[in-house]
DNA sequence: AAAGTTTTTGACCGTTTGGTCAGAAACTAG
DNA sequence: CTAGTTTCTGACCAAACGGTCAAAAACTTT
């Protein structure tokens, strides 16, 4: 060992994930982050690496979080679909909430934002787009399997709206912070998944 | 009269709108502007001002020819819930060609990127995303009118479910540009509509 | 042909950008 | 105490950024 770091790792990732997640990745400039985090530039390249790289760290983390894992820690025994109400719950009611709940996602924001390109980046963004799609469609595979969905249902299908409508309900939130209309999508994709559970 | 300027000033429009809907507000430099028209910072500031007004030029233009308008032009005769389906069936088909299907919507694009802010250019832009929101208010509305959509619905929110799936047709695209999951959005939305139709 | 008006041009400006690096500082091991 | 290792600091860099402007060019009018 040498000289140890001054600062907590977890608490930087975090504030940076806050800068990018505001204001996406090309806008986010390092002086935002160094700022944000109190580092200066040559301790954020010694630890991370370039400006991307500290993006990559700040989104792979948040993805990790996955969407369910703090509605379930904070009710727990609800069963699959009932989670998902809570989370579509969630995301609309903070939807008002000037700016907190019209940030978006941060994965949905980069996936729109580099999603299309066909750089490296863009690769690692969808990935990880994907991977917060693979806990919605093992959510909707749990509710199957407790008979809370149809058995009939296609997995994959349903999932894929289910989390279509979490995207629309995030990202519309940064245009259309309308809780009643957010709502409609939560509801329209329930209904879709053939339950009579709302929002 | 005096000089006459040298450019087509709709073809102009037509280039920058491309390089916007590309790459979005902030990625899109002077330079990349100025090297796809042709023309010089000069003249470009001499016709429209800054980025941001060059940017609002485009976007009202974009708006302005409405989502619908082509369609029946193209194929005359459709009921209102036609020219919705094939709208979607646009998008969808749309989605799989590399880099003219996958840029999303230039209004879309650029809700997520500067929708949550509070400055001008967030006002605007939320401001033309309401516009267009306006035409799927009019399309349900006439689908009503021409009893090919229940009497009961509420126009408002069906018509908000019915933009919000073309949201993420169009956005989603980005990053996961399969035909038969972003037919699942559309198909659910027409079936939150009170139709049979599909896509 | 001269005067007046507008467009075009390209050089220019200050600022911000992402990124680098030598050296000081802070620790551990011997 | 010294040597070795890693972190931290702040100055520094070239390139790109949005934006400006004087002068040349191209037109109309008289």
């Amino acid at each position: 060992m040498a000289r140890p770091r001054e600062f907590d790792y977890d608490q930087v990732i975090l504030k940076i994930t806050e800068v990018f997640w505001a204001k996406g990745f090309k806008a986010t400039s390092l002086d935002n982050i160094t700022s944000a985090t109190g580092l200066n530039k040559g301790s954020l390249y010694a630890s991370f690496g370039n400006k991307e790289a500290i993006f990559r760290v700040a989104l792979r983390r948040y993805v990790g979080e996955g969407p369910f894992k703090k509605i379930r820690e904070e009710v727990p025994h609800l069963d699959s679909l009932d989670v998902l109400v809570r989370l579509y719950a969630k995301l609309i009611s903070e939807a008002g909430v000037s700016k907190l709940g019209r940030r978006g996602c941060l994965a949905f924001n980069s996936g729109v934002e580099v999603g299309h390109q066909n750089t490296k980046l863009s690769q690692f963004v969808v990935k990880e787009v994907d991977r917060l799609e693979s806990f919605f469609h093992e959510l909707i595979g749990e509710a199957v399997d407790e008979s809370v969905l149809p058995r009939k249902l296609d997995v994959k299908k349903a999932a894929f709206r289910a989390f279509a409508a979490a995207f629309a309900i995030r990202e519309m939130a940064k245009f259309r912070p309308d809780r009643e209309m957010l709502a409609e999508i939560a509801n329209s994709a329930l209904a879709s998944l053939g339950t009579e559970r709302r929002v």
